[in-house]
DNA sequence: CAGGATCCCAAGTGATACTG
DNA sequence: CAGTATCACTTGGGATCCTG
């Protein structure tokens, strides 16, 4: 595939790995996605229960945030037109699918939130 | 833990999962950290070899990413003093901890990166 | 070789006002 | 209710020059 030396003990390519994964890094390392994805994994929202459930969004990150996972197939929105209009928010299969490594991820953070937090002090003290 | 209603599904605490999740992605959410772990994850590397394998990364952001890892007890730095100055770089336990849902989440955005760009695509068409 | 210090621009984000 | 549009601000990150 790629012309690069791949890694003995891994699976796949680390270069291309690297590159896919700062594509999705690039997608979901922002200050609202995982939130929003972790909300809808809850099950579906509409906008204003979703502004109301993420502390500190603005209306206008929370409505650009739900156009890029639109766009990138990881959410499905529905307007239901009633007046007045109402609009719910849905992950769709693949959203779903991006809930479990997240889930690792949180597991990981959980897990080492105060470690991070311990060797950040010592460090800070040690300068 | 914290006052607020738990999700039946999943284990653990939503609100906190989430909360230590975007601590996390702060920190590795980031465009360089991620590569940087998944090449200590090939091995032990200084700072001109990582220089070179990262490609396009500046002097100062390997500089400021490997002190933030390093704060953060991710990454262990050891200096040979040697003429000239030799630094290494490696992962530390922690360190190695993360590769594990780094690579979930590797896996899923290989197996992704086409839907997602299809999905884009007949996205931007349908405007 | 392995950085530190500085300047500067582009991008991400928030606040506010307006609309169908 | 669920947005759109604009402005203003903060921050990440690159370029460049300098040092032990």
């Amino acid at each position: 595939m790629v012309t690069r030396p791949s890694t003995p003990g891994a699976g796949g390519d680390p270069y291309l790995a690297g590159c896919a994964t700062r594509r999705i890094l690039d997608r979901i390392g922002d200050r609202w996605t995982v939130l929003i994805v972790g909300i809808l994994g809850d099950g579906d929202a509409r906008f204003s229960e979703l502004r109301r459930r993420i502390d500190g969004i603005s209306q206008k990150m929370l409505t650009q945030t739900l156009r890029g996972l639109e766009r990138d197939g990881l959410v499905r929105r529905t307007v239901y037109p009633e007046v007045p209009v109402r609009v719910e928010y849905a992950l769709t299969e693949a959203g779903w699918t991006l809930l479990e490594p997240l889930r690792a991820l949180q597991i990981w953070s959980i897990e080492h939130l105060s470690d991070i937090a311990a060797s950040q002090d010592a460090y800070d003290n040690a300068t």
